[in-house]
DNA sequence: CGAATTTGACCAGCGC
DNA sequence: GCGCTGGTCAAATTCG
């Protein structure tokens, strides 16, 4: 394939998947969202059931080429907003236990191209279109075997240029590199 | 030749 | 109970 990495930012400093509350990461890299000050003024998207996007305000939002982190968490029962709901990990909700949480992180990141080198391998396995969007949803799964993490990519609705990653799981391995 | 990607079909969960 | 959406798997194809 005609990759676009020829491109290859060498802004890699960004590894969002070893954020765990509960994780013994062996590599105990205390390199959190700490280093994503801006994350903490994107608690929600503002994502209205309607499907406007409500993105923060321009002065608010500077021209950081990777912004916007979200904790999601698979709310079924209230699907007003794909993004609105931030429940803590390991958290039930009021008469509602969830068999098993994991980590879920949003990232909205702007990039011509949705293959951003992140520092692991990803394999494509599926695709699909979802309702909320014209663009289709990119299914990714982490080619380390044993590692959980799967990777969600899907292209802004209001905002092509926008690509919506969405992690799910914690790698248990180092990273390629 | 091997590995990764592609597309379609199938399955599961939830809503109405 | 049926329909819809989302998610995953598998077989086929293509690229390196």
């Amino acid at each position: 394939m005609s990759s676009g990495n020829s491109h290859n930012n060498n802004n890699n400093n960004f590894m969002p998947m070893n954020q765990s509350p509960d994780n013994d990461f062996p590599d105990d890299s205390e390199s959190n969202f700490d280093q994503f000050p801006d994350l903490s003024m994107f608690d929600e998207w503002g994502l209205h059931d309607d499907g406007s996007a409500l993105m923060p305000p321009s002065e608010s939002m500077p021209r950081h080429p990777i912004y916007q982190a979200n904790e999601v968490d698979h709310d079924s029962g209230g699907s007003s907003s794909q993004f609105g709901g931030l429940t803590s990990v390991g958290e039930n909700e009021s008469g509602r236990e969830r068999k098993e949480t994991k980590e879920r992180v949003a990232f909205k990141t702007q990039s011509e191209v949705e293959i951003l080198d992140d520092g692991f391998k990803w394999r494509k396995y599926g695709k699909k279109m979802v309702k909320n969007s014209p663009n289709p949803r990119n299914y990714y799964r982490c080619s380390v075997e044993g590692c959980p993490v799967k990777k969600r990519v899907e292209r802004d609705r209001e905002d092509p240029r926008f690509v919506i990653t969405t992690y799910e799981g914690i790698h248990n391995h180092q990273s390629s590199f």
